[in-house]
DNA sequence: AGCACTTTCAACTTTGTGGTTGACAGCCGG
DNA sequence: CCGGCTGTCAACCACAAAGTTGAAAGTGCT
């Protein structure tokens, strides 16, 4: 099973270091090198990261000359921003329908205690 | 190190368990049994995938009588909104600002290849 | 061809995560 | 008061993840 692209991207933007790469790719492209060079670690552990970003779809590396660019892809925050987007207006939703039901609930509540013989402060 | 919240969060939605309770407590409130019930899971595991819900702040269990129920928290998706919206939006920016570049870039690529002794097509 | 640099593959260590079972404390209703 | 449901804690297992080192392919320049 080839886990779906939602929990890539969400288990990808887990780490900081890769959030980090993702937030300096937004200003431009960038050789592996750059990309490397402010992280304490080894080159492969970076082309490890690089490659869960790929395998993500968060960020592509077309091939060409030697020094291959590393490249940010925007469409994958589309679909994370709709999964977000979805459920939060969802809730907000629930939300402001709430004051139409305050009435109703004091009331239940009301009653509850009642049948319960409590004091009414 | 007590992880930044974008990291719990990120991590927190990186599991589909944890993402489709998150979308079935966008419907509203409920109780853990009832959260738990559709999973072939013990309620334990569904206890702690709770628990790391509620360490990212993406869900709150008010206390209260007996069956505490599990309530959706909003607040944390704006800030992840907020960060991928950042990125992106930068990101985008570059790529309309391409146009303008284009014909400059043309020039630069075509001196180079002059250099080089390449025959422009 | 030959050297330097980029990229990838493989093995291994360590730590974290999702899941299990078992035990136990706290509430609540009969 | 006691039996059942709710909630938490701890030990344990399997496996994935982040990092390491070492070695091997590719690629580009002269």
């Amino acid at each position: 099973m080839p886990a779906d692209t939602l929990t890539r991207v969400f288990s990808a933007l887990a780490d900081p270091t890769r959030r980090d790469m993702v937030a300096r790719l937004a200003e431009g492209d960038a050789t592996v090198n750059q990309l490397a060079e402010p992280y304490r670690m080894s080159l492969q552990a970076v082309y490890k990261h690089l490659k869960v970003l790929e395998e993500a779809g968060v960020v592509s590396r077309p091939p060409g000359p030697q020094p291959r660019r590393v490249h940010l892809e925007t469409e994958v925050f589309d679909e994370m921003d709709a999964w977000i987007e979805r459920y939060r207006r969802r809730a907000e939703e629930r939300y402001t329908r709430l004051d139409a039901l305050l009435a109703g609930m004091r009331d239940d509540e009301k009653k509850r205690n009642d049948e319960r013989g409590e004091q009414p402060k």
